[in-house]
DNA sequence: AACTAGTAAC
């Protein structure tokens, strides 16, 4: 084949590149050109940006690679630059430090200083990048830069800008502030502004702007159920899904993120039934049940109960990620079933699978929930020593909450003394619950007032504080810590409440009542049924 | 060769 001439060589060999399936084949074809002496100049520069484009941007491709072919070339055009800043953008191996600044931006102005301006694609590119890791700074330089080339009205370049001041929740304002001076807004711009504001926890002015918008696609419907759900409100969540059934003639379909998203809204809601129905939508959709599915699906049938069901999805899955073994581990801790988690655990490393820091979460609190003090110590040991997770504020809040439902308080206390960062409200309040178990009201009184002066418009620490004083009969600090919360106003204002679903509508109530449940007729079936126990 | 959306825990 080496004995072919131009333009048929180089025809073949560019045919060849695209056939690559992975990175030993590409790097066998760029060992060959290098080597042939056939290839004439203007070919050779065609070819190798052929190279560059596969190792930045196939998915078998390879940044480092990318970055050494790039080097090889010695007058890189706009485009070659582009490829390369695209590859940082999306791509992300073993050198991107998530905590980096952007890689893409080094590139950019070496691209400026060889005197070669940026062109409509490459800004988006660059503000990918930013939005990624979050690197709000830079996105404002290149915003200056964006202006200064002249690319202030173009739509792309824009929408890619409110993405990236969207990134950081404290910068929704800026992304509104260019959202407004747009002119020629499209779809993607308000979609893009609707996820700024339900990252920020903006789900009002989220809602607001879907409401008022003129075309909605699957991006903004799918949007805005994963926000609701994950922020909380998964019953809007599930409302959104149904006002996505019924619009538009059913021209837009949910798809299988929809499907992903609902399922996560059933499962903090308990809605067995609704998740049964979704799953049933599932199976006759045609939509592809892919392992994130399944996982979320494993997830509500766990949340709502199923374990059973959980487990034969996890089981009968064709293959399955950590992310997959946790979920089930996460459902047998849930519910308490220590043993199970841990044989699954046993599982996953048997696989050489890795277990991630939301594993030993799960597995830590199932120990707490079981009171296997001695597991729980070897897990958290394991994580440090075996798999180099360092222990986040929730492992020791985890851990804490273990020793104190121990009664093991010195233990607990000389970990949060220990513990490299400074303890939270999780880890403190963990202990508080411990103490007042125990009737440990020494401690606990000293917790408490602590969280109380750290949070004081909490009223979860101000009752602890006051049961654990009645219980003790330490009536005159009862009367203090009573006359306290009177003066500043302490009420438990949202009282705790739980979910039932009943005919497929999901009903919240408390001790209190309930505006939808009918309380006289739910006390006397309860009567009837407390007769018969 | 461009911009927006999914699963596990807290």
């Amino acid at each position: 084949m080496l004995e072919l001439r131009w333009p048929s060589f180089t025809a073949a060999i560019l045919r060849l590149i695209d056939g690559c399936k992975n990175m030993r084949e590409l790097k066998q074809i760029h060992a060959q050109l290098t080597k042939s002496p056939y290839i004439p100049n203007h070919d050779a520069h065609s070819l190798i940006t052929r190279l560059l484009s596969f190792c930045a941007l196939s998915p078998s491709g390879s940044l480092s690679y990318a970055t050494s072919v790039f080097g090889c070339i010695k007058n890189p055009n706009l485009y070659v630059y582009n490829i390369l800043i695209r590859a940082y953008s999306s791509k992300i191996d073993a050198h991107d430090s998530e905590k980096g600044s952007c890689r893409s931006l080094g590139l950019y102005k070496r691209m400026v200083g060889d005197g070669i301006s940026p062109d409509c694609l490459t800004f988006p590119f660059l503000l990918k990048e930013c939005a990624r890791r979050v690197d709000t700074d830079t996105g404002r330089a290149i915003h200056g830069q964006v202006v200064k080339f002249g690319f202030g009205c173009d739509i792309y370049i824009n929408n890619s800008m409110i993405s990236m001041y969207s990134a950081r929740c404290s910068l929704a304002h800026s992304a509104r502030k260019l959202f407004d001076e747009m002119l020629g807004k499209d779809v993607v711009s308000w979609n893009s502004m609707i996820m700024g504001y339900l990252r920020s926890g903006n789900l009002d002015a989220a809602l607001d702007l879907y409401r008022r918008m003129e075309q909605r696609n699957i991006v903004t419907w799918n949007s805005i159920i994963t926000g609701f759900a994950q922020g909380g409100r998964p019953k809007e969540a599930l409302q959104f899904f149904h006002e996505m059934q019924s619009a538009g003639g059913g021209i837009v379909r949910p798809d299988k993120i929809t499907i992903a998203s609902i399922l996560s809204a059933c499962a903090s809601l308990g809605a067995l039934d609704h998740g049964k129905w979704v799953h049933t939508f599932l199976s006759r959709s045609g939509i592809e049940c892919d392992m994130v599915i399944r996982t979320a699906l494993i997830d509500m049938y766990g949340k709502c109960g199923a374990v059973d069901r959980a487990l034969e999805i996890f089981r009968k899955m064709p293959n399955r990620d950590n992310l997959a073994f946790t979920a089930m581990i996460s459902v047998f801790a849930l519910h308490g079933f220590c043993e199970e988690a841990s044989s699954l655990f046993e599982e996953m490393e048997k696989l050489g699978m890795k277990p991630n820091h939301v594993t030993f979460v799960a597995l830590l609190s199932a120990c707490a929930h079981s009171g296997l003090v001695q597991k729980g110590r070897w897990y958290f040991d394991v994580m440090k020593r075996v798999y180099s997770i360092e222990p986040q504020v929730y492992h020791y809040a985890c851990m804490v909450d273990m020793l104190g439902r121990a009664g093991l308080f010195e233990e607990a206390e000389r970990l949060i003394k220990n513990m490299p960062m400074e303890p939270d409200v999780f880890v403190w309040g963990a202990l508080l619950a411990g103490c007042q178990m125990h009737g440990n009201v020494e401690l606990g009184e000293r917790v408490a007032k602590y969280l109380i002066d750290l949070d004081p418009l909490n009223h979860v620490f101000y009752v602890s504080l006051r049961d654990m004083y009645a219980k003790a009969g330490r009536l005159k600090d009862l009367k203090v810590i009573k006359s306290l919360m009177k003066g500043r106003q302490i009420r438990k204002e949202v009282p705790g409440h739980s979910m039932i679903e009943i005919d497929g509508i999901v009903h919240e109530f408390s001790v209190r009542g309930s505006s939808e449940v009918r309380m006289e007729e739910l006390l006397f079936v309860l009567t009837c049924l407390g007769g018969q126990c």
